[in-house]
This record gives structure tokens, C-alpha cells and sequence, in this order.
DNA sequence: GCTTACCTTTACGCAAACGTAAACTTAGTA
DNA sequence: TACTAAGTTTACGTTTGCGTAAAGGTAAGC
């Protein structure tokens, strides 16, 4: 039906996401994926993917492995009933943390913006 | 006139960020922060104070203190008119990189309110 | 069955960003 | 002036996030 690929090797994964097997393998180790495995080798579907994109994610806004495997593990719990009070906290702190980014961000943003105004203007005025 | 410290003592700082003295050392040892000196003791002005909140500022968004050199240095050499096209090239690589995290703290916060309304439904329907 | 490409585990190495302890100096104050 | 709090340098230790061999196993094509 879809022609999209269900099944990837490590390889096919660092290839895609220009990052090498090594540091999948890491991610693995440290408990934030889980690949089946054919034999020996490692298999990944596309909910691998889709968590490997999160940890990306996750590293490109500066979060730790163990903060990523934490928001990870907040994804994959959502089946459990019990601790729904103790999720809504995490993503509440998680949220917040990223709020303050959003505005460091902005802020940075709009420094460029000024800077560079300066600096165009310095620029053709000689 | 205003009623605002001119002068900061090294724990004045550390308290007032919330850090440790020692990481403040650490960044004049990376060259990020240049203190002046009273006898031995450090003493910081307002403009150190920015330059801190600038460095905190990139650790939250997960650039090495190396990048944020790199930032600060762009601040600082606003006079200098040689490099102004190698300034631009910076901050153009350094606007694309905040524009990701933009994206990707937009995807993530929306994933959070997702996840958040599914959690607090069901815990409603208990 | 041999080659080649890709995969595996094990394990030591390394840079970044501080933590931490040692040993001392300096500045205010009682 | 002696105590105390805070500051200083020096230097080794620690954690995180992989890099990088080493030493081999596996799958596919010829």
C-alpha cells in the first residue's frame, strides 16, 4: 500500500539522521531504544525512528540523555493509569523549561536583529 | 541617582544566578568573563553581569562555552569594522540554529498539550 | 567457498564543564 | 589583634557523550 519503509538497519538510521551507529548504539545502552533483534543484528521500526527523532530533538534544545529518556518514558507510559499526576507534573516542568528557551531564544533572535542592523549600516556607509 | 550596584562580588553573582562560584571562575579561565581586580579578589560591573546572563543564557539553550565565546566575542567586536562580512556569516549560522530549536520546541510543547489533554480525559473517566 | 560490506561486543580514550579538597590570603569586625 | 567569612590558586576527580580501535561474526553475491 504506503511505500514507506517499515524496517531499518543502524545503518539506515545514522545514514538519515547524519549521526553515526555509535552513538545509537549509546542511546541504546542508556536505555532510550529498544531495536528488536534479527539474530544478532539490530532491527528498528518505525516507532525506533520516530523515538530516535525525539532524542535528537532532545539534544539539539540541550537536554541531557537522561532528560531525554525521562520525556521519552513520559511518551511511552501513557497506557498506565496510575501515575497520570505524576506525569502531568514531569510535562509540567518540561513545559516550563521550555518556555524559558522560547524566550532566550527570542531575545538572542532579536539581539541578531539589532546587530547585524548596526552592522549593515557600518557597513555601506563607507 | 539609581539605587543599582555598579560592583558585584564573585558569591554576589553566584547567589544571584543560582551557580557556583567555581563555574564563574571557570568561564574567565575560558575566556568568557575578564574581572577586574581589587588587590586580588575579583570585581565584576554591570556590563560582567550581562556577559553572564548571556553565557547562562546559551547554556540553556545547550551551546558549549566555546559557542558562546564565539557569541560574546560577536557582541564585543561590534566596533571593529574589518570583519563585519565574517560577523554576519556568525550570526547567520547562529539564527539557524535558534530557528531550529524554535521548531523544535513548538513540536515538543505541542506534543506536551497533546499528551496532557489525553492524560487529564482519561483521568477524568475513571 | 571466498570476498566484501556491514554488523557485533568489549573496552579503553578523551574533551567539556565543572566538583571538590587542600592550603593559603584578605577583609571586615568584635 | 584574633577570629571568621569569603576569596584565592592549584590540581586532581567525576560525569556525560560519544570516538576509536580490536577482534571478530554474518549475509549476500559471485
Amino acid at each position: 500500500m504506503s511505500d514507506e519503509k517499515t524496517e531499518y538497519t543502524i545503518s539506515d538510521l545514522a545514514k538519515e539522521f547524519e549521526i553515526t551507529s555509535r552513538s545509537i548504539r549509546h542511546y541504546e545502552d542508556e536505555k532510550l531504544i529498544t531495536p528488536l533483534r534479527r539474530g544478532v543484528h539490530r532491527i528498528y521500526n518505525t516507532r525506533d525512528r520516530v523515538r530516535l527523532q525525539l532524542i535528537l530533538r532532545g539534544k539539539r534544545l540541550g537536554f541531557s540523555l537522561a532528560e531525554i529518556k525521562e520525556i521519552i518514558d513520559i511518551y511511552g507510559m501513557e497506557g498506565e493509569q496510575k501515575q497520570t499526576e505524576r506525569l502531568l507534573e514531569l510535562i509540567k516542568v518540561r513545559r516550563d523549561s521550555l518556555k524559558q528557551q522560547l524566550k532566550d531564544i527570542k531575545y538572542l533572535l532579536n539581539e541578531f536583529d539589532v546587530l547585524e542592523e548596526k552592522l549593515t549600516a557600518s557597513h555601506q556607509s563607507e
